[in-house]
RNA sequence: GGGGGUGUAGCUCAGUUGGUUAGAGCGCAGGCCUGUCACGCCUGAGGUCGCGGGUUCGAGCCCCGUCAUCCCCGCCA
């Protein structure tokens, strides 16, 4: 074949291509020989179209058909035709014509697959996937998730360039900083015993180019955290990194807000409510027992405190006596629970610190439940009606410490949520989390702790309470989150050194560790900050929520295993003795 | 760091109470077939039952350890 390259894409092929030659290239899908004429299915990165050996057209082309097997690389050349009545096939796009093959040559070749990649009902280990990750991106599935995470990309990058900001790359080799998660670390060869860090977000960079002048900023930035993998989430990712200069957190909500919309708006069918709605962090946590709300379906947690307020009960009273709380919430359906599913039930809140989950039935021929015998008749009533149960419904009460009340009701909510169906899956409930508080209280070093970061700014009116009543401050801080996910996290960022100061001091700092630690964001501060916040959402998130994928793997061309590895490279691998020389690094065991 | 699931042919899986030569579908190899599209039909090759140890007359199956992978808790400012 002289002349192989493509004129047009296999997917594009139409009734109104009938007639005209035209050369393909692509991978062989599959091959249907018929000993006769020999169908062969090409496939490009737009999609698939059947072509045809005939002998009769070309015994040579035929004979060299034969050959042909799953994944060899060809170059078609033919002629479009209408396919046979009764011949055509509507699962493809293309399925109204096919291409009779007048000239053909195999570029590559290929050798038997480790798995198919065209199984209807597609289920291959995870690591042979990796193993193989080049051929696992060719099934279409993956290629277009591919495609969707470029258009967002490319549709937010479109959309602040749109709006004055400047991309700017920060570096990648920096100084750890131990805040936070766990930094991976880059041994210096020109410095013996020093290292590097990866950054965990740019964060600091991109305040100090807010201190340059820069004004507003954002950069698709790899983020790396040397942390326990989960299915969603991996060692190393990607935000959409953004800082804005002279504004409050009211223009950057707006800003983002709109580019979210836009651009998921252009990528997706599914179903965006907006404006957003705005929750604060004790309304969430109230409602929903979760700073992360899935707000798709109610199931909301109500508040048995002032009900059972003086109750007998002992699991209850005991927790109201040391200041606790007793939630619950409501589950429709549910009375016809058996006794093992209470007790699967149980077990799931136990796992996140619950001394055991309390339950009340109503079912058809009366309540049904293992506390009653310490409850008055009248104070199941009046938690019926508190909760607003119907017969067939159960509650589901949890009572202790606040926080672990409302992380156990708040995963249940979750969990029943999924087992109920209750939420629709073509909607992207986005919601905007505001008004955390600056720092909360760490007991394990008894100390504060920072809820996001050093460097957010608390409510101008909270300022006061920095010294009095520091748990109470509210921070200059939003979340946006979709479906029960975090999506974003931002904040206005300190920009005064004397609140600057006064934080360190809350985080229990002394000045020589902040000099230490963030001596360089300090003396920046001093040079003329200007007023500034940003926001950083997440790429790989924002792709799964529109692919439907809980596995983040999939949204990410080459990602690590749960256990940190990379199966198709090898990494990590050790290295050669004389790379660990140059490094001044001396492995004395080497652990595989 | 902890809990749980999985590991048998290239892939997906079955494998009875511990008992002869470990099976199926797809893929692969050879053959037949001119309208299939998960083409069909015939024949064949292909196994360190993750790895190591133990119990037993005998282990894919039971026990101990270990490795890989997945899910979860901790962790993830």
């Amino acid at each position: 074949m002289q002349q192989w390259q493509r004129t047009i894409s296999c997917g594009d092929l139409r009734i109104e291509h009938i007639g005209q030659s035209v050369t393909l290239n692509g991978w062989v899908q599959r091959t249907r020989d018929h000993g006769g004429l020999l169908f062969a299915d090409v496939r490009d990165r737009t999609g698939i179209v059947q072509v045809v050996f005939d002998p009769d057209v070309n015994a040579a082309m035929h004979t060299m058909s034969q050959t042909l097997r799953m994944e060899f690389v060809v170059a078609i050349t033919g002629t479009v035709r209408h396919r046979p009545e009764g011949a055509s096939n509507p699962k493809l796009g293309t399925g109204e014509v096919e291409v009779l093959v007048t000239d053909a040559e195999i570029l590559n070749t290929c050798k038997p697959l480790p798995f198919m990649l065209n199984d209807e009902n597609f289920n291959v280990d995870e690591s042979v996937r990796l193993r193989y990750r080049y051929l696992d991106l060719r099934r279409p599935e993956m290629y277009k998730r591919m495609e969707i995470r470029h258009k967002l990309v490319n549709g937010m990058r479109e959309f602040l360039n749109k709006k004055d900001f400047l991309e700017i790359e920060t570096p990648i080799l920096i100084k750890s900083t131990p805040e936070g998660a766990r930094d991976y670390l880059v041994p210096s060869r020109l410095y013996a015993g020093q290292f590097y860090a990866l950054p965990q977000s740019p964060q600091q960079m991109k305040q100090l180019l807010m201190v340059a002048g820069i004004e507003r900023y954002y950069q698709i930035a790899k983020c790396f955290r040397d942390e326990d993998a989960r299915s969603d989430r991996q060692p190393e990712f990607t935000q959409l990194d953004l800082e804005m200069s002279f504004v409050k957190q009211e223009d950057i909500m707006e800003l983002i807000e709109e580019m979210a919309l836009e651009v998921i708006g252009k990528v997706t069918t599914k179903t965006l409510p907006a404006p957003w709605p705005r929750l604060s962090y004790d309304e969430a946590i109230r409602r929903y027992g979760s700073d992360k709300p899935d707000i798709r379906f109610g199931m909301e947690l109500l508040d048995l405190t002032e009900t059972l307020a003086d109750t007998e009960a002992g699991v209850f009273r005991g927790a109201l006596d040391s200041g606790g709380q007793v939630k619950a919430i409501c589950i429709p359906g549910a009375a016809s629970y058996s006794r093992k599913e209470l007790d699967e039930l149980t077990d799931f809140v136990k796992r996140f610190g619950a001394k055991g989950l309390a339950t009340i039935q109503w079912q058809e021929t009366g309540v049904r439940s293992p506390i009653a015998k310490f409850l008055k008749e009248e104070e199941i009533e009046t938690i019926k009606t508190a909760v607003g149960a119907n017969t067939g419904d159960m509650v589901a009460i949890v009572a202790g410490d606040a926080k672990m009340v409302a992380n156990c009701l708040g995963r249940l909510r979750v969990e029943m949520g999924k087992r109920l169906k209750l939420a629709d899956p073509n909607c992207l409930a986005f919601l905007w989390v505001v008004d955390f508080p600056l720092v909360e209280w760490n007991a394990d070093s008894n100390r504060w702790d920072a809820m996001h970061h050093p460097f957010t700014m608390p409510h101008e009116e909270d300022l006061p309470m920095l010294e009095t009543a520091p748990g109470k401050v509210r921070a200059q801080c939003y979340d946006i989150v979709c479906n029960g996910v975090e999506w974003a996290s931002g904040s206005i960022r300190i920009h005064r050194p004397d609140i600057q100061e006064k934080v360190f001091e809350l985080l229990a700092y002394t000045r020589e560790q902040a000099r230490e630690l963030f001596g360089h964001m300090i003396e920046a501060f001093e040079f003329g900050a200007p007023p500034h916040g940003g926001i950083a959402p997440g790429i790989d998130r924002l792709v799964m929520f529109l692919t439907d994928d809980d596995n983040i793997r999939d949204v990410i061309a080459f990602p690590k295993t749960t256990t940190g590895q990379d199966i198709l490279f090898g990494a990590p691998s050790t290295v050669d003795e004389a790379q660990l020389r140059d490094l001044s690094l001396v492995i004395k065991k080497v652990v595989k």
